[in-house]
DNA sequence: ACTATAATTGAAAATGATTTTCAATATCAT
DNA sequence: ATGATATTGAAAATCATTTTCAATTATAGT
């Protein structure tokens, strides 16, 4: 029950409840897949017609700002959205059905640290991706 | 002496060597930060002012399929690239000044195997990125 | 060196994705 | 129910990228 989750942290954060958005946050929040901004717009209109796509950019954008979804960097293309799931997580996506899982990763903290350690940076942000074939399609 | 390199592998396979090749050449493959197509455009044409923003786009395209730049995914946006560097090699990017540093990584060689265990996935392509401060900006 | 051929070029136009503007509409605190 | 204000979708504007095309240029063969 994500959905109803997504609309009470929208309106607690003073956002208004609205048709758009509710269809918006229906298709996305249960999606297994990353989906591009069309692709939300394409598939929320079956509930709620009158959709605009200027109101799925603007939607995708708040969830985005809530933490509730995240960006999704492909090698075809960087504008794909998916659940962002609690703490940090990496992806790790089925290049061809597209099917995604989200997985913890706190077991690379030691790679980090001496990373960090052998360069001088200080390290305050990571990104791993993992890509390959899903049980299905391998 | 990455710039001769570079250009005698666009001629080993079959490109010709022109002054706006060389120019988008020479800009790239010294950077040690990620450049955009603009920022290519604008660097490159101090040295050869006649160059097309079309001819940067196709330049880059051409080194990248020949692995010598990659694509760089950044929050902010996507479109830049730098040097590929030998092997799979990853990255850490000093969110502040940009500077670059590519390491390699097959340390993640037995936190990926895990992850494939669990999963099911048969996992063949990974894609790390860190970000954080460098010596300079910390 | 010279020439013929085919690759390459830059400008302009076309495309595609995203953002802005704006008047009409819908939500929600009262 | 009402009113203040957030939200909406359509159209226009913007921005990055790609396509088209005629002119130019690199290079292999002479």
């Amino acid at each position: 029950m994500a959905i109803k989750n997504w609309l009470t942290q929208l309106q607690d954060n003073g956002y208004r409840l609205t048709g758009a958005r509710r269809a918006v946050v229906e298709i996305i929040a249960d999606s297994r897949r990353a989906l591009t901004p069309v692709e939300v717009y394409d598939a929320a209109r079956d509930q709620y017609p009158a959709l605009g796509l200027v109101t799925v950019y603007r939607t995708l954008e708040k969830l985005e700002e809530l933490g509730l979804i995240q960006r999704v960097h492909q090698p075809q293309g960087c504008q794909a959205f998916i659940t962002a799931g609690k703490g940090h997580q990496h992806l790790l996506l089925c290049s061809k059905c597209g099917r995604t899982i989200l997985f913890g990763g706190d077991d690379l903290d030691q790679f980090i640290k001496s990373i960090a350690r052998k360069t001088g940076y200080r390290i305050n942000e990571h990104w791993l991706q993992l890509f390959g074939l899903c049980e299905n399609c391998k």
